[in-house]
DNA sequence: TTGACAAATGAAAGCGCTTTCATTTTTCTA
DNA sequence: TAGAAAAATGAAAGCGCTTTCATTTGTCAA
């Protein structure tokens, strides 16, 4: 059951050092002397020894771990993120351990204490709205934490994001400028990012004196471009009189925008559109469609690099980073004719 | 530095017992007697007891490890994939480690080593391209391996997918059926798999006496839809007769949709769209869109069940899951009139 | 050259579990 | 009720590393 498995003493062994000495080249080569160093390595390469991680995380009492919860494997924007984590961690000894919380509260809890009963190097969490018992662990993890997606006072440690509630903002005030009036709010799934790209576009609205809560379509569904063509559906129904919708993520975009092909309502001329996120298919769809772009990829980046800073004892503070967003004005809400 | 974690010997002191009789009550509860156990179970609860995996994964040399190599995050082919992977491993105690390939057979190979180190409970592999360094560690790991996404013969040990190329076939078949003579295929990234779908592609073509090399437009660019786009204009600037084309997958026949919407190229009867993997928008775009269906969430699952059932002990052999594929007939296929 | 100090190395004690083997307790059969 | 077999438990030896502390080796100024 048990192979030979090339083991550190066995390395040892054959380099006539002791295993001590083998460690030290390992993990702090430079108080080795060289010579042994290189008699070591070649050993090393010789046998194909490859290190116990178990063995050196109960020795250590640390591993090389960094765990990582994000809301959900398949929504682009979280795999975005991942990308730009995994893209960090290439070339460092650190490896990936993805949860799985499928936005729910419950879940990143049980997830965190399993995570955390590895002892961690790290963690990455999304957004700023665990429990009160997560909240209470990550304070007293012995590890660095990066809470991510979003920015807001309060962290628990540092943080990498963006506001939602402001991008949603300077969405719609850009939809108020390019003259549309009865602008409507597409949501789906309803997260707390969510909840706040709402209150963004409600508050630039009331402050237009535009708002009109019956515009304002939800649901707790997950959002895909089906909904998008159902949600629109809903939406003039309900008020036939719409003429510009924010739509809360860009697959219900893109869903409204066929829908709009389908019923033959013009865009953007009777019907406005505006997304969140620009995924890359925002820019060629026909007509283009306006998005405020979130620097996802980025987003992981940075958060990784944060931990790693911290993991090599960077100055603390200056935790905070807000990645902002940018407003992609694109065709969808290029009106020809201001009413 | 190290906090005063409880562990199991002062679990076994609270309990009365040896410390040998919790790890039994929590390892196999079975041959601890009710009273014993309850009493334990107990005593966990009060202290919060959780169990050090290094630990355990040292003395028992094994772990709770799924390893899951993967050659992309953001692909959402992928992304199913690993929510089948996630869900089925809900409720067990077994870890999901995703290690990320980039479409590299080098970086597979690495990640394969780091992986094998830990001594995983099992391995999910994509595709059967690995290179013989990489199917020779695999062939002596001592776990369980299933690899995903196709099938073929010389199987590791498990596998759960379908056929790429008989899948390629059936779409092209259908273009052909319907009248289509001038038949183009559009294809990025050309991994394995996507080469297997040209193969099947062209195989139908040259039965029907239309293979034509100068319609076959591939490069090695990752696929999005903006490079759907592009292709098409690729296409037509070569070969402005063709009428139907096949993309080589989803993203690339939404954006070759835009581009005939952009280039008021009527869909389909000037020209037939047929994409791969018929993702969720597929339905919903205008007009919708043919494609082969592929079930890569319950590929996920079946992978990771055949995981479980070979770690219980279940019959080896029938090892080799088709989960086969289905052509879904849409509008961007379906000509009004015959040629 | 010598002594003092720094650099390099080794010996050995764990890290927190699992597991074998031995021992005790319980259950069952005759 | 005795005796044997089964069930339950405990003692103790590791699993493969890291790390402290002690020791040896090397370096340099006097």
């Amino acid at each position: 059951m048990k192979p030979n498995r090339i083991k550190l003493s066995d390395v040892a062994d054959a380099a006539g050092v002791s295993a001590a000495t083998v460690s030290r080249a390992l993990r702090n080569p430079d108080i080795v002397s060289q010579k042994v160093r290189e008699r070591i390595q070649f050993v090393i390469d010789e046998l194909g020894y490859v290190p116990d991680p178990a063995a050196r995380a109960l020795a250590s009492a640390r591993t090389d771990v960094i765990g990582v919860l994000i809301p959900s494997v398949t929504n682009s924007v979280f795999a975005d993120v991942l990308r730009g984590i995994y893209s960090a961690a290439e070339g460092t000894s650190y490896r990936i351990q993805l949860g799985n919380t499928r936005y729910s509260v419950l879940e990143e809890e049980k997830l965190l204490k399993v995570f955390l009963s590895q002892r961690p190097a790290g963690l990455i969490v999304t957004g700023i709205d665990q429990s009160a018992a997560s909240r209470a662990m990550l304070l007293k993890a012995e590890c660095p934490v990066v809470q991510i997606m979003e920015t807001g006072d309060r962290p628990v440690d540092m943080m990498v994001g963006f506001s939602h509630r402001e991008g949603a903002f300077a969405a719609t005030c850009h939809l108020i400028e390019n003259g549309y009036k009865r602008i409507a709010f597409l949501g789906a799934r309803m997260d707390p990012r969510t909840q706040r790209r709402l209150e963004g576009f409600s508050q630039a609205l009331r402050e237009a004196g535009l708002l009109d809560e019956r515009l304002i379509v939800t649901t707790p569904r997950p959002s895909t471009v089906t909904l998008g063509s159902e949600l629109l559906g809903e939406l003039l129904a309900r008020a036939p009189d719409a003429d510009a919708v924010f739509c809360n993520n860009d697959d219900l975009a893109l869903g409204v925008l066929f829908e709009c092909q389908r019923r033959r309502i013009a865009v953007p001329d009777e019907l406005g559109i505006c997304g969140f996120n620009d995924l890359e298919m925002m820019a060629v769809a026909n007509p283009a469609i306006t998005s405020v772009r979130t620097f996802r990829e980025e987003m992981g980046g940075r958060a990784f690099e944060l931990l790693l800073g911290s993991l090599n004892g960077a100055p603390v503070g200056e935790g905070i980073v807000d990645l902002g967003f940018e407003l992609v004005r694109r065709e969808s809400t290029r009106r020809s004719a201001l009413n």
